[in-house]
DNA sequence: GATTGACCTCGACCACGCTCGAAATCCTAG
DNA sequence: CTAGGATTTCGAGCGTGGTCGAGGTCAATC
């Protein structure tokens, strides 16, 4: 299937080739779908055009793949499709609005750094819940375990 | 609008009376909304039926600002609705499944975890990128950042 | 030249987690 | 007793982020 074909010529064969990817190859290699990318496309994630064949087929190039990576980031990161859509255009719209790209990731790390720091503290009251059915459990008493109505303290 | 009106026999006004409270109430007390903690009852993430007034209103007692509580972390924390619903139940079941619950509560504990440390692997990323606007904004060069089909290597 | 599989567009569909509106009921204040 | 606001149920609707399928095109292989 994956054939290797070693070419004189190439590369490595993680190199991407001078005509470029096709989607299922970029599909692979962003770990996204290929109705993803179209979507992300369509989205307005993709600051330039993706490069297309004669025949109308996408191709990716080095760029490509690298700011759909960057994509990838900021949405495992939770910035919704919006966001990041105003960012590929303020990219697209070239230079003189850098301060604005700066603003907006800093608001967007900001963002992220505050929830980490909700996450962790709404983790405490699981945590703790979790020392407690472990220590019960370990004790052999779990029966003082809270229930419905029941009189312990931890459900 | 908010008065308080001070009554001899009862405690601080954050205390719940025996009556319990009204889901206006208790909404305003979890943070939710009257529609979502109605939701949330509907989609089996409480526990015990909440009581009833004769004509049939909802009394929201200690324990069921508690559980709902529980079911907002782990809301926060990135449990679906689902998960929930299934530790709802296994406390629902009453004893004989402290092992399962704490099964949930673990993996989800585990998979939280290690989604904050994706998270921070990917918000290195982009703290990097912040740093390069913001090195380059100082310096006055930004025209060296990248622009579509641009020159230079930072989006 | 025919087949085969990857790719194309377009619009519909889905899962999730709420959110809302209508119409009826309750209950408290005047 | 009445008016008003809060609450009830039920079902529909919404925003987000994909995901999918139909029907057609492209291109490498036999």
């Amino acid at each position: 299937m994956v054939e290797v074909n070693p070419q004189p010529n190439s590369g490595p064969v993680h190199a991407i080739p001078p005509v470029g990817l096709s989607i299922g190859e970029a599909a692979r290699r962003t770990g996204l779908s290929v109705h993803t990318l179209r979507y992300y496309e369509r989205a307005g994630l993709v600051v330039t055009p993706v490069d297309r064949t004669h025949g109308g087929r996408r191709r990716y190039h080095q760029l490509d793949l690298e700011w759909i990576t960057i994509c990838t980031r900021l949405r495992a990161t939770g910035m919704p499709i919006k966001g990041i859509r105003r960012y590929a255009e303020l990219v697209a719209a070239g230079r003189g609005n850098e301060d604005e790209r700066l603003d907006l990731l800093e608001a967007h790390l900001d963002h992220v750094l505050a929830g980490i720091a909700e996450l962790q503290e709404n983790l405490k009251l699981i945590a703790h819940k979790v020392d407690i059915y472990r220590g019960r459990l370990a004790a052999g008493d779990a029966d003082r375990l809270w229930a419905p109505r029941g009189p312990s303290s931890a459900p």
